[in-house]
DNA sequence: CTCCCGTCTTGACCACGATCAAGGCGGAGA
DNA sequence: TCTCCGCCTTGATCGTGGTCAAGACGGGAG
């Protein structure tokens, strides 16, 4: 008997075959073969939760962390006077709570579904326990992890030299799924939460989709549509006093 | 025979006993017990580079990398028309090149001594070995990562809600070493380094250090003494609009 | 001692985005 | 159909920090 061929892994996990492809792309993951990524998620399972569904509360114990296959979380803090903080809102392809996947302790942050998710939960011990067996994967994970790191970072920063405009096409262009020309790209549920991943505020992002204008980009409603996406690869990468 | 007891360890790294605890503070590390770090570090040793020195150039390959145990290091960057921007002031208790200790590459920045410092210097290649065999070691950095990282992302965002006296304050409250309630505080080199540190101009710096003398902040040279540590930690962690 | 040069400070101005406030638009319900 | 209540947009204003520019201060060399 060998390992169990990958068919098994799909059946097990509920994992279609192009989810194999996107969890290569998170950045947790990279530096990571497909082989390994297999090991490593093998008690891992895929689940559906409708919008507004909590995953979990600030405060609870942790066991678990998440990967978005499909649909948008909205992390979130509860301010002791009763307000709600959006922290992050994280999209397809992008691992949140992760920290609780080495560690288990309680969720710093409480998660909600903001448009309807296909999630890969990833139980904390058995994938530390898979991490333990197999030495080089973890190497592999910290050297992924810290070059991830410096890119987070060096993004971060670049809120200050960035203009909204230009983080907007950043955004807009990261979200595109085809590689043609063209395209158009569908927006989460409310704006609001797009303005909270960007780190603006709604206002801003609205004046920001209005600057965009300029570069061929057009909305309406949440569905906005890039007519010529080098222009607009050219506006957001540029000097921010730009095409103004 | 045993494992070689702790003084071996000291003299061949060249590490004195109140090294240790500072790398334990190290972020990289925390997350690894004492014991653990001496068997991680056992191939690290400890160089002195004067004011000024090169540690090493933006692309050059990298086999190794630092952690500051005493001084400051520079890191920046050569920009094509030849311009050099400062990407970070590196003080102590810090690592830097970190992403240099799990995989070989280039070093994507250069690095130099901005105040003599002392350096612990880890090779790559010993550093992985030494993870390989020891798999909780490595899941437990990959714990302490990515704790830190939720930390150092959050720090990064407060670069928008928090005045730049704010954080210049909070820098201030860092830097100090005992834990009076006056406080001395010698800054690094030149001014325009800890300026680049905490994101903001020189000129920006110079009125932040304005606006701390209402909190009983003063500066002679760059010498900065602090007369309240407690209103000063008030003023950093109150609203933007605080004594103002 | 004087000159020079780099660092630091201070001032004036400006751009960006947050905030406050008012209106437009569309969907849900009676 | 009309009303109400979200969300989104648009306008006016303001605070913060970056930029440009001009002086102050201090150390080193001649």
């Amino acid at each position: 008997m060998q390992d169990p061929p990958v068919a098994d892994f799909a059946r097990q996990t509920g994992l279609a075959a192009e989810d194999e492809a996107l969890l290569a792309g998170v950045p947790l993951f990279s530096g990571i073969s497909l082989d390994s990524l297999r090991v490593l998620l093998a008690d891992a399972r895929v689940c559906r939760r409708p919008r507004h569904a909590m995953l979990f509360l600030q405060g609870e114990p942790a066991g678990h962390f998440y990967v978005v296959l499909d649909g948008w979380v909205k992390l979130f803090r509860t301010t002791p006077d009763g307000h709600e903080t959006v922290i992050a809102a994280i999209a397809r392809g992008e691992s949140f709570a992760e920290a609780a996947g080495f560690a288990e302790g309680v969720f710093p942050v409480g998660a909600q579904v903001a448009e309807a998710a296909r999630l890969l939960v990833v139980p904390t011990r058995s994938f530390t326990d898979q991490l333990g067996r197999n030495p080089m994967l973890a190497v592999n994970m910290l050297a992924g992890m810290s070059r991830h790191l410096r890119g987070l970072v060096e993004e971060i920063e670049q809120r200050t030299v960035k203009s909204a405009a230009q983080r907007l096409g950043a955004f807009l262009l990261k979200q595109r799924s085809d590689g043609r020309e063209a395209a158009v790209i569908d927006l989460p549920t409310d704006k609001g939460l797009v303005a909270a991943r960007l780190g603006m505020r709604p206002e801003t992002l609205s004046r920001a989709l209005g600057k965009l204008r300029t570069v061929g980009v057009s909305t309406r409603d949440r569905r906005v549509t890039v007519s010529d996406v080098g222009a607009l690869r050219r506006y957001a990468e540029g000097a921010p006093a730009g095409a103004d």
